[in-house]
RNA sequence: UGGGGUGUAGCCAAGCGGCCUAAGGCACCAGAUUUUGAUUCUGGCAUUUCGGAGGUUCGAAUCCUCCCACCCCAGCCA
């Protein structure tokens, strides 16, 4: 079932209570990603969270870009996060950036310089550590901390004048060094980096951290609830500690909720950095990774992604999802809309012998059997075709009702065909079949005195077209690959992760596909135009198996 | 051993003191229908059980106490 009634959670509920108390006549959220990578399914849950809470609750949801790094950020990813977005169905009115506050951010500094809540230290960096204690000892205040205000503003003014060098000075709040939250022990706020920024150029030479930038931007902003992941949980209080001690124009709620977790697969950005420049994929956009544009080029669709985030739910728990409910959700998604063709991957050629050779019939087959107004195509049968390799057994075991020596099987759309001959080659290969069709099991008429119950699906061997056809698996093949903690998660890929087939057959109608549209081959899967696919050199993702019984049978 | 969190079935997740002899989804198991071993449909799937132990109450998964387990925090990353 699609989800179509409205999510419910736990940050819905505070934010009804907040209306129903008055206390915000709209609500304001945000998606707040850093410009240092592509985004991945994890960040979806964050995005349909903060966009679809804006759209049911008729308010406002603003991209925006925690670009206070410069060092880590670039400008392309800002256009692939904006497409990604885009591409999982939501609009924003304006792309904002945490830079573009730089200002107004350099404003609140100086204000808590005046204000005698910030100070410039010049201890090292790993002075700074040392000097923070432990996570069970209180940390010892820096010889800086009791620098005057008009000290502080000199020095402030000049590490943004750039008389310093990185790692000089930063500016530090003055909170409380024995604080048994390390976010209170005097945080850094500004440090100095003579880098290019990739919006403000040369502008700054000093740039504020994270937990400064990002609660003050919120309120800029207007945001009323600041949604973010359970590491942060410990920030809340720095992040009110700064709303409350600077002329912030509003004061958000900060509210965490656990990140998106998913077997068989990483969701860390540095490790998934790490397959991509270890070559172990072949790009942030391969389709087996976890990323937006990986499930995109897969063929996954925005409604299959937004509606599996809705399954499973906005809560503070950890947990991780079993791939089966994303696979569940593409193709109860597909199941609707994805039109029905047959296409063999692994060929078995078959010579109908008592087929007039040369001879050959038009069967105008439904595009989706169960909805007649999705129309029907004319596909090829005539003396020669191919079938799907595991649809032939020469010693089949019991329950297989697919094709065997003196055997019948109905081809689909088609007739019945017996199969009265193998042909190997000399190392016992099976090459060929030999067939009799029944002409009278023609228009799915049914054999005289027989039942017939394997259906398998077939291509004309000269009306087919060939394709190379990727099957993806799993990228890893432990639920957890980050288990063990003393080795490589690498060790833990599954080595069968891409299977390439150069040599499909498709049915004709497969040479152009529609633009974006995902297939179900029968009885094998959906699949998806692969983005360097065209005419001459087709390529077909498949993004998904169907369910299959068979296989779990068999084993 | 400091601080912040979380514990409801294999995986998610409703539940907010009485209508819970605990929703729903995924997975799984049976069966029906089926020219996709798909889909669809039916039934089963936590009967003193909600991390554990006590307590409050006429009544607790829901309140209190203690305990246990797991996650996060010591970047001039976000």
């Amino acid at each position: 079932m699609l989800a179509t009634t409205k999510p419910t959670n736990f940050i819905r509920q505070i934010i009804d209570q907040d209306l129903s108390a008055g206390k915000h006549d709209v609500i304001v959220t945000r998606f707040p990603p850093e410009p240092n990578g592509y985004l991945h399914i994890g960040h979806a849950k964050s995005i349909w969270l903060n966009f679809g809470i804006a759209d049911d609750y008729n308010g406002k949801c603003t991209l925006r870009f925690d670009d206070t790094n410069p060092v880590k950020e670039q400008a392309e990813f800002v256009t692939a996060i904006e497409q990604d977005v885009r591409w999982l169905g939501y609009q924003w009115e304006r792309t904002a950036h945490a830079s573009d506050y730089f200002d107004q951010l350099h404003g609140f500094a100086v204000e808590l310089i005046e204000k005698g809540l910030a100070y410039v230290d010049s201890l090292t960096a790993e002075k700074i550590r040392e000097y923070r204690g432990t996570l069970t000892e209180p940390g010892k205040d820096s010889p800086y901390r009791s620098r005057s205000s008009d000290e502080n503003r000199e020095m402030f003014a000049k590490m943004r004048a750039g008389e310093f060098a990185d790692g000089e000075h930063v500016l530090r709040a003055k909170i409380d060094m024995a604080s048994p939250n390390i976010n209170l022990r005097d945080p850094v706020i500004y440090r100095i980096r003579h880098h290019h920024h990739q919006r403000t150029d040369n502008a700054w030479c000093i740039y504020p951290m994270y937990d400064f930038t990002h609660g003050l931007s919120d309120a800029i902003e207007g945001v009323t609830h600041s949604l973010c992941t359970l590491e942060f949980e410990d920030h809340r209080a720095l992040y009110d500690w700064l709303l409350d001690n600077t002329s912030a124009p509003c004061h958000p709620q900060q509210i965490e909720f656990s990140r998106l977790n998913l077997n068989y697969t990483v969701m860390s950005k540095r490790m998934l950095t790490q397959l991509v420049e270890n070559g172990n994929v072949q790009g942030w956009d391969d389709p087996r990774m976890p990323t937006i544009c990986g499930l995109r080029r897969r063929g996954f669709t925005p409604a299959s992604v937004r509606n599996f985030i809705a399954t499973v739910g906005i809560t503070k728990r950890d947990n991780v999802i079993e791939m089966g409910v994303l696979e569940n959700s593409i193709r109860e998604d597909l199941e609707l809309i994805a039109p029905r063709v047959m296409a063999v991957l692994r060929p078995l050629k078959v010579v109908i012998e008592n087929y007039p050779e040369g001879e050959y019939e038009q069967i105008e087959a439904p595009n989706y059997p169960r909805d007649a107004s999705m129309g029907t195509r004319t596909i090829t049968l005539g003396r020669e075709i191919y079938i799907e390799q595991d649809d032939f057994m020469e010693h089949p075991p019991d329950k297989f009702f697919r094709l065997g020596p003196g055997r019948e099987v109905r081809l689909r759309y088609g007739f019945v065909i017996r199969c009265t001959e193998v042909i190997k080659n000399q190392s016992g290969e099976v090459m060929e079949l030999r067939c009799q069709y029944d002409p009278d099991t023609r228009r799915g008429r049914p054999p005289e005195g027989r039942k017939v119950k394997g259906i398998i699906h077939w291509v004309s061997a000269n009306h087919c077209v060939e394709a190379e056809v990727r099957l993806y698996d799993r990228l890893f093949s432990e639920a957890n690959p980050q288990a063990d903690k003393g080795r490589d998660f690498k060790q833990a890929l599954n080595p069968g992760s891409l299977n390439i087939l150069s040599h499909s057959k498709l049915e004709a109608s497969l040479a152009s596909p529609e633009p974006d549209a995902r297939y179900q081959f029968e009885r094998l899967g959906y699949f998806y135009a692969d983005k360097n696919s065209g005419a001459g050199n087709l390529i077909y993702n498949r993004i998904v198996t169907l369910r299959d019984t068979w296989a779990r049978i068999a084993g």
